[in-house]
DNA sequence: GGAGCCTGTCGAAGCGCTTCGACACGCTAT
DNA sequence: ATAGCGTGTCGAAGCGCTTCGACAGGCTCC
């Protein structure tokens, strides 16, 4: 394995020169810093991790919290993290990834040992136990989601809120008075995570505004679940016309059985889909959508937090603005008889 | 921040006797251990990763490397970055996380700084490019997929070809004598993926033994692209009675089309898939198939890893055989008439 | 009863890097 | 000419841990 003083001894410099030349934090003439990096590419020389982070105490690691539960909204997980994992490696960090399975003890293990510079963490509750030990290190960190207190937080989100009021207004332009939300398996919402309940809260604010009638049930996703779910829609309110999912596992279970049911979408019922674009519109019938812009969460989140870790940027909150795509899902609600 | 020495000051022992008691590595009294341990408690101490990784050169650290891609299998991938994830936590590792983005070259950071003791690559091509590096390195690593050339590798994956002979088997049985098989993207193919290409390998060899005719034909997945290829498929041979489908964005899409053109599941044709068991169970159709065992690959890998890194075990090549559940999606041929 | 052997503990020498202060040198400004 | 300054380089002191050899003390064994 190649040091760093035989880098120094091969260009004839001292080794706090090459770490110099390496890290730019003084000036080096250019003959010394051209002859350190032919030095350095000619011995295939890599600075030991290690070694770095225990002489600058810095690791040059993000860490990143992903839920451990496969069941759920994976496939935007799995986008975020890649998403996060890109980002950070064009500002020189690495991901180390740490399920949620450890808990709060996560947080503390990485803190502690400075394994970790900084943290992001997804799949926030609204109460989040981890967030009281953010709270108490110096540990910079950024939450992709949105807790009750964010208080003293660095956040990035999609405005659910807004989310939810904007497929109300389009259906409510479109005539549908009677609108049923077809949700996240019933078990997101006990565990109050925050996005699922803010679109709640979306939907039913602006539904009240417009004088509309909404009624929402969770969902677990799937073919079976969904069918007991949109029967017992339909017998407690027969005249519901608009739907707004936010189930990417019930979306085609919900348009297959629109379909056997010989409802036809979108001209006997609409339905708005809160997904993932490519679920939109790989979906049987191309949907009207707000799409949730995982990539662009992942990249904003490792944003914030280089900024912090270059003394940049402070404790914010970034919601990003929910865009709704009109595609062939959602049309006029049926003249009434 | 709290340090070894500070414990060993507080416990009145040497600071190397605290390092054996948190290592083991040598016998230490039970009256010292039980000091110690209680310092460490009290003080709150986290030995610090940089120091220990430069002190002992082990990291403790897994590299992970993930394809970046996010258009496909996408479920699957995130399983089994999960399952490893938390296998390297109960073996004492943490997991970094790499995107295929930088390509070889992250074989050689991880390698030449120590940031990782050892690395897992998913998304393996037939004649992947990193493996003539991971060759020629000391550093352990496992595949998860199966190269050309397995010589000084150790590879964890289901057994496709065993798969995919399977799936016809189980189809011939019922009668079937035209099969068709809906495959991942044709890119998937052109990148020379093993798991795909080896499941065909099966498919096709066992077809020709039991003198069946098939047809295989990538799908991008998605409605529109699964109603062109559906198309052909009943165009080039109409009397295609049995699909294999290995591509879990297209298993719902063909499901609707079917039903769109009156043939029923599993009275007209039969449906086998290659795909996660929550995919199999909760489509529109109960689907038999063959699961993707994305758990146990992602554990059996952590542990062949760990076998290595820790002098056990050696270069071998683990294929977890197929299992075949029959659902609803299977049935006898019809009866020509 | 001394040689030989565990057992448990300690001191010290690094691991490979960063970073601080020092300093030599060649400037410009007086 | 000389003080004063900026520029580029070096030496040395750690960062917090592991690990090796040493050794004290209490064994067993012949």
């Amino acid at each position: 394995m190649v040091t760093l003083a035989e880098v120094a001894k091969h260009a004839g410099v001292s080794a706090s020169t090459v770490s110099y030349v390496l890290s730019g934090k003084r000036s080096i003439s250019t003959t010394t810093r051209q002859r350190v990096e032919e030095s350095i590419r000619k011995l295939g020389y890599h600075p030991n991790a290690g070694a770095r982070a225990l002489a600058s105490s810095r690791s040059n690691i993000i860490a990143l919290m992903i839920p451990l539960r496969t069941d759920m909204y994976v496939p935007v997980m799995m986008e975020i993290a890649i998403a996060v994992a890109a980002g950070a490696r064009t500002h020189g960090y690495d991901i180390l990834l740490l399920t949620g399975e450890e808990g709060p003890d996560a947080v503390r293990r990485v803190t502690g040992s400075g394994l970790a510079d900084a943290m992001i963490l997804m799949d926030v509750e609204l109460d989040d136990e981890r967030l009281p030990l953010l709270r108490g290190t110096h540990q910079p960190s950024v939450l992709i989601g949105l807790p009750a207190d964010t208080e003293g937080l660095t956040c990035v989100d999609l405005d659910f809120r807004a989310t939810g009021a904007l497929c109300v207004e389009h259906l409510a332009r479109l005539g549908h008075r009677d609108i049923a939300v077809i949700g996240e398996a019933a078990a997101v919402y006990e565990r109050h995570t925050g996005f699922a309940e803010r679109t709640l809260d979306g939907l039913r604010t602006r539904a009240r505004e417009l004088e509309l009638r909404l009624l929402h049930r969770p969902c677990e996703g799937g073919y079976d679940a969904m069918a007991v779910t949109l029967a017992r829609i339909f017998d407690e309110r027969p005249g519901t016309t608009g739907f707004v999912v936010q189930n990417e596992s019930a979306v085609e279970p919900l348009l297959a059985l629109l379909r056997q049911q010989g409802r036809a979408v979108p001209e006997d019922v609409s339905v708005v889909a809160v997904c993932p674009e490519e679920v939109a519109t790989q979906a049987s019938v191309r949907l009207t959508s707000v799409s949730v812009p995982a990539q662009e969460m992942g990249r904003r989140a490792v944003e914030q937090l280089v900024a912090k870790l270059d003394g940049r940027g402070s404790d914010e909150v970034v919601l990003l603005a929910p865009e709704l795509t009109v595609r062939a899902s959602s049309g006029p609600a049926p003249v009434r008889p």
